[in-house]
DNA sequence: CAGTGGTCTAGACCACGCT
DNA sequence: GCGTGGTCTAGACCACTGC
């Protein structure tokens, strides 16, 4: 609508016709400059992040998008393509770029590494364990940029595989975000979590970074996962992000990995 | 040198002065086409196998692939963009692209997840304890892609940090491949494996696929790694693949994770 | 058929590394 | 100063989607 493109650092001073010419840095000003097509991204970043344009909805053509920012196709394309290598959104060739959604088969186990040794990968039951209030705990605000004794969510649950009991999650929401998520709500919804927490409180985890550790299931964990204390189990710690990477979830959950085991690619 | 073009799909038969016509398929003839960059990825890569290009060296100018395969630069630059996001190869501005190796500083860690809890991660040292040449048995001949009974090298090893030992590794290799791999030669060896692999053996790996269980220290183990029968450990199973994908090296590690832990990023 | 993303080209200029 | 990869543009044609 309006023009974006005044932010733009497009120092297209003097020479020649067309062409680049972002990061000639004129004598004695501002310091940084990026390319083009990065602070294109970041404006459409900013845009993601503004609610805009919300998950699964249709963004701009390229050449809308292009014609906006006063920039090339091209340029726009690559800005595109960055965030769509990032999972940020999502290109359908004939139909348009989507802002990327969990509510969709593809988006159903990005987060989820756990498969099987045998058989498909299938969506687990969910319990819901406890929901409860509380003020977070120093490492707990921390971790989530926020102030100690803060309000936060915390939550408990199980989730069972064919009957089988096999993750124990325990969750940390910032308060300030996720009041008012009960457990009738999330008993409710089924599926991951994820699209619950896009649909219902406007966040969009784009990435999460995770720590594992090999500990033994102690008596409490024992008894909800149905197994002998001692039982080796997946200690996984996971940080969750959204735009601008904000980090908005604390995970710890707990894999029994007897009929299981946590995929990952390494490239 | 020669015509290497010859093989490619360009079927830009009729219509106008230049442009894409790669996909069009001729009425009634061969199956499937690929875009151009595509088809160019692939002759680099084959370049890279037959060890035209070894790792660490400079392949030919985006300029110079794109005369010789008879296309424009950007569509040379788009197939060395993605082998570059695929760590196949690296570029460097001012200086040319360059193909990826195990020896450089960026490379250390590129398939060692394991990060200490606290101060910055620093290469293990290494003990080898175990090297034979045995038959493969049938598990790690179908995940190696060979034939049960074939030859293989077998390898043990412990790995600490700070005198501290962290990870027990057992490697089944190719002896078609690794044969003259001596407890020697690893031990005058400094640094990840896969430099002595590259150098010696002229193997690069590319990518691994992990799967990661949590598992009791047996007596055996806990006696390798100085640590209680029951301690839990990561075991972490790991087949690696060079060029075209072909699976050349089975490793099984358990990792102790009091002191660290394995990190990963979730995208 | 029109609109979208996907591929390809040609040519310009830039930042960088070397000599 | 020259060669390298990095950015940007403009314009062509393609394949796919949905009206």
């Amino acid at each position: 609508m309006n023009s974006t493109a005044s932010t733009l650092n497009t120092q297209n001073t003097s020479t020649s016709t067309q062409g680049a010419g972002v990061a000639n840095s004129p004598p004695g000003t501002s310091p940084t400059f990026s390319p083009l097509y990065q602070q294109i991204k970041t404006l459409i970043t900013q845009s993601l992040q503004s609610g805009e344009w919300k998950p699964g909805e249709l963004i701009p053509s390229e050449m809308e998008l292009a014609a906006r920012f006063k920039v090339s196709q091209g340029t726009v394309r690559k800005a595109i393509d960055e965030l769509s290598s990032e999972n940020v959104v999502v290109r359908r060739q004939g139909k348009g770029t989507f802002v990327a959604t969990h509510h969709e088969a593809r988006s159903q186990f990005r987060f989820l590494r756990l498969v099987p040794d045998e058989g498909v990968q299938r969506y687990p039951e969910n319990k819901i364990i406890e929901v409860k209030k509380m003020r977070a705990p120093a490492e707990v605000a921390r971790l989530l940029d926020i102030k100690t004794g803060d309000s936060v969510v915390f939550l408990r649950r199980v989730q069972s595989f064919s009957g089988v009991p096999t993750i124990l999650d325990e969750l940390w929401l910032p308060g300030a975000i996720f009041k008012g998520l009960t457990a009738e709500r999330l008993n409710e919804y089924k599926g991951p979590m994820y699209g619950l927490f896009e649909s219902e409180f406007g966040t969009h985890m784009i990435r999460a970074s995770e720590e594992i550790r090999a500990v033994c299931a102690d008596e409490f964990v024992a008894q909800l996962l149905n197994v002998s204390v001692g039982v080796p189990l997946l200690n996984v710690e996971r940080i969750s992000f959204t735009y601008g990477d904000r980090p908005v979830e604390l995970r710890r959950g707990l894999y029994l990995t007897s009929a299981h085991h946590y995929r990952n690619e390494l490239s």
